[in-house]
DNA sequence: AGCACGCCGACT
DNA sequence: GTCGGCGTGCTC
């Protein structure tokens, strides 16, 4: 639906509304001063008056979104109300692309749009007073349908080619006209804004600096890349590809062709920090580094890259997932890579899956976007299968190195010593691979010494006072530490319970403990550990990485962040230590989540001419996750989950929404969620789960409920939400989170 | 998110 | 008698 109000033009309204990056349920409306009757414009950066101070925001409009996303209208506040905005700041608006997106994933994911607002100007705004100007620039020659008015020919005359750019007030004066000329002028595409001050730090790629060699299914699948970017169109394609089958090298070129088009790419890498090695294999392609963005980048380089997108001189942004809300020039191919990994999805503040909002930015883009994997998502492979996605695969692994074989070592029939965790299987063959002067790494998803703590006297558990989980000895700083939050305690001498001295046990490994042992299995190995808690920044991981492919390593030791892309050339052993971690508890996803996990891991194996070999340690080597990583099988896998998920609508063959009631008040989270749940809806596809307690039951000192609501796939769950929420209240101890398309349930 | 308003305890 | 705790509610 289309309101009137849409089609007049801005500068004659009397009221416009502005977004303010604050948790509001809408955009405020403000009365336009005679001083900006007839320069305000959509995206323009504003600052109102708030109560009693002053508050930034950004001029909006109604955008048009389906129907079962859009909000309902606000109510309309009386002209008398209504206080004028102070002033329009000299900074370059947000353009329409990036409004609509914010809209779209404000109203997809049920939060205040002033929330995702204010992602999206988290560098612009801090420290204002230091933002660089706007100047205006000639750009193209006016066309032949523009009106040429006397006005719009001083402009001309002020403003030559090629000429440097002036602010708006030196070219108003100079042309003695005022500011809707010149902005006429730039919607006719005949002069742009663009940022003043130091010239952008990122040189241009050069999309023909280092060409690869692409041969049979990958010179294809590039082509096919290619020709996506060409279309300037929307449309998705999977990419999927083993390790080692060259997905980088085939999406860079789809980025090369992005740069000839002399239009801008946003990368998705899920751990930015991690990604080093992807930088390297960048820079050797087109010569020059990308421009990074991630939430730990300084202030300096923050704003640089900020402006540096807005003008279009940075051509290439790789960041985690908020660099989504970049406020790019002229997007032309989107790309995530690994898209099958959870992090994509933001569990704090706004939660949003940046790989679905990448598809929703580019499709607003009108831009192709790419999803990359070795295990793709079965949410990607359904859209493959109903002809949403198209589909590129890679079948080799390049330069000939083979898959690593993989192997099971059942625990039940070859268990390791008695408070050991290694089987002797593992352990001969990791002493065969050092004696040959290969490497091998030992993978547990799991830091510290132990994850339990028990007394062998009364049975207590050491647990953390905060949250609903044991607290993990981490041996090396002598704690125990919360996973969850961040208590940390001194390991006690004697159990807090029954007062029993030197009782307290460790029950479980963890990497520590592994660590350990290999030291007194490998007396000789030089070993590296690498765990998030050991391998801080990127400085360290470069190092740590560098050390390995400089063979001074010979058994690495790791948790979850080895299974990052990288690239060791002299392993040929991967050891997972527990496979079935993971597959335990309630998660919906746990079997996939294992699979991919396990198989990236796999892939650091046997990438020379050395071949790999992965060895699981498992005590239900039957499970189909065992049996796939074992096959390599892993369409059947999938298919197979497919199977079980469709019958009762799970995802991706329905839709979730997860409620998260909490409160400091264990009474008080119970009745919000009984609440919720005697209104909760129903009809026909629409069904609600719980309310139950959260697995993590007390988070933070927070007690937690959980309802669930699954909808058949054609039902959006976003109006059922919204309806459901406006029926009930609560007191302000209650907190109801939403979370629309849940990755965890916890 | 901030900030004011408002209604109940320990202090000059 | 006041200062101040933070629960509730509003900001166009």
């Amino acid at each position: 639906m289309v309101q009137s109000s849409l089609l007049e033009p801005l500068p004659s309204r009397k009221r416009v509304s502005v977004l303010l990056p604050l948790p509001f349920p809408c955009a405020l409306d403000y009365a336009v001063p005679q001083s900006l009757t007839d320069s305000l414009a959509p995206g323009d950066v504003v600052v109102v008056p708030l109560g009693g101070r002053r508050e930034t925001g950004v001029v909006w409009e109604q955008t048009v979104l389906p129907v079962d996303l859009a909000p309902p209208p606000p109510p309309e506040i009386a002209a008398s109300r209504l206080r004028p905005i102070k002033e329009r700041l000299d900074l370059p608006p947000l353009s329409a692309e990036l409004r609509q997106f914010i809209d779209w994933v404000a109203a997809y994911t049920l939060a205040p749009p002033g929330m995702v607002l204010a992602m999206a100007l988290r560098s612009h705004l801090r420290g204002e007073q230091t933002a660089p100007a706007v100047g205006w620039m000639r750009v193209g020659e006016p066309p032949e349908s523009l009106r040429m008015t006397p006005a719009r020919r001083a402009v001309l005359d002020a403003l030559s080619h090629g000429a440097p750019p002036v602010t708006m007030a030196e070219l108003t004066q100079k042309a003695g006209v005022g500011v809707s000329v010149v902005r006429g002028l730039a919607d006719a595409g005949v002069l742009q804004s663009m940022l003043m001050g130091p010239v952008s730090p990122f040189a241009e790629p050069d999309p023909s600096h280092n060409l690869p060699v692409l041969e049979g299914d990958q010179a294809l699948a590039a082509g096919e890349l290619r020709a996506r970017v060409d279309e300037r169109a929307f449309s998705a394609t999977l990419l999927e590809g083993v390790t080692g089958s060259g997905k980088t090298e085939i999406y860079l070129e789809a980025v090369a062709e992005c740069l000839a088009q002399g239009r801008q790419t946003l990368v998705l890498l899920p751990e930015i920090a991690l990604s080093a090695q992807w930088m390297d294999r960048f820079a050797r392609r087109f010569g020059v580094r990308p421009a990074v963005w991630h939430s730990e980048i300084g202030q300096k380089a923050r704003r640089l890259t900020w402006a540096a997108c807005e003008d279009g001189s940075a051509r290439v942004i790789v960041g985690a997932r908020s660099a989504l809300f970049m406020p790019f020039r002229d997007l032309g191919l989107v790309i995530v890579d690994e898209e099958h990994e959870a992090v994509f999805k933001q569990e704090e503040g706004v939660t949003y899956n940046a790989r679905d909002m990448a598809v929703v930015r580019a499709r607003l883009a009108k831009a192709p976007i790419v999803l990359a994997s070795a295990t793709p998502s079965l949410e990607t492979l359904n859209n493959v299968e109903t002809g949403r996605y198209r589909h590129l695969v890679l079948t080799a692994r390049h330069g000939g190195a083979a898959m690593p074989e993989t192997h099971l070592i059942d625990m039940r029939e070859n268990p390791p010593p008695r408070g050991l965790f290694l089987s002797p299987v593992l352990v001969e063959a990791v002493k065969t691979r050092l004696g040959r002067g290969e490497q091998a790494m030992l993978f547990l998803n799991r830091r510290g010494y132990a994850p339990l703590t028990l007394c062998r006297t009364c049975g207590h558990r050491m647990e953390c006072p905060h949250c609903t989980s044991w607290l993990v000895e981490h041996r090396k700083k002598r704690v125990l530490a919360c996973h969850y939050c961040e208590h940390t305690e001194p390991v006690p001498h004697a159990c807090p319970t029954c007062g029993a001295e030197d009782s307290l046990t460790a029950i479980g490994p963890g990497i520590e403990r592994i660590t350990e042992e290999a030291r007194s299995e490998f007396p000789d190995a030089r070993i590296m550990v690498m765990a998030s808690d050991t391998i801080s920044g990127p400085a360290a991981t470069a190092e740590a990485v560098g050390k390995i492919s400089r063979r001074e390593v010979d058994l690495i030791i790791g948790t979850q962040i080895v299974a990052k892309g990288w690239h060791f050339p002299h392993l040929t052993l991967v050891g997972v230590v527990d496979a079935d971690l993971g597959l335990g508890g309630a998660d919906l996803r746990a079997g996939e989540r294992t699979m991919q996990l396990l198989h990236q891991v796999a892939g650091r194996a046997g990438r020379a001419e050395a071949p790999g070999e992965v060895l699981l340690q498992s005590f239900t080597p039957e499970h189909p996750v065992m049996q796939a990583l074992v096959s390599g099988d892993f369409a059947a896998f999938m298919a197979e989950e497919a199977d079980q998920r469709k019958p009762g609508f799970w995802p991706p063959f329905g839709r979730l929404a997860a409620l998260i009631v909490s409160s400091e008040n264990a009474d008080a989270a119970d009745n919000a969620a009984r609440q919720l749940g005697v209104s909760a809806p129903h009809g026909n596809g629409i069904e609600v789960l719980g309310p139950v307690p959260a697995p993590i039951a007390v988070l933070r000192g927070r007690h937690r409920r959980r309802l669930l609501l699954r909808t058949h796939r054609n039902i959006a769950v976003q109006p059922i939400l919204r309806r459901w929420l406006g029926q009930v209240t609560f007191t302000s101890a209650v907190r109801v989170d939403v979370d629309v398309d849940p990755i965890s349930f916890m």
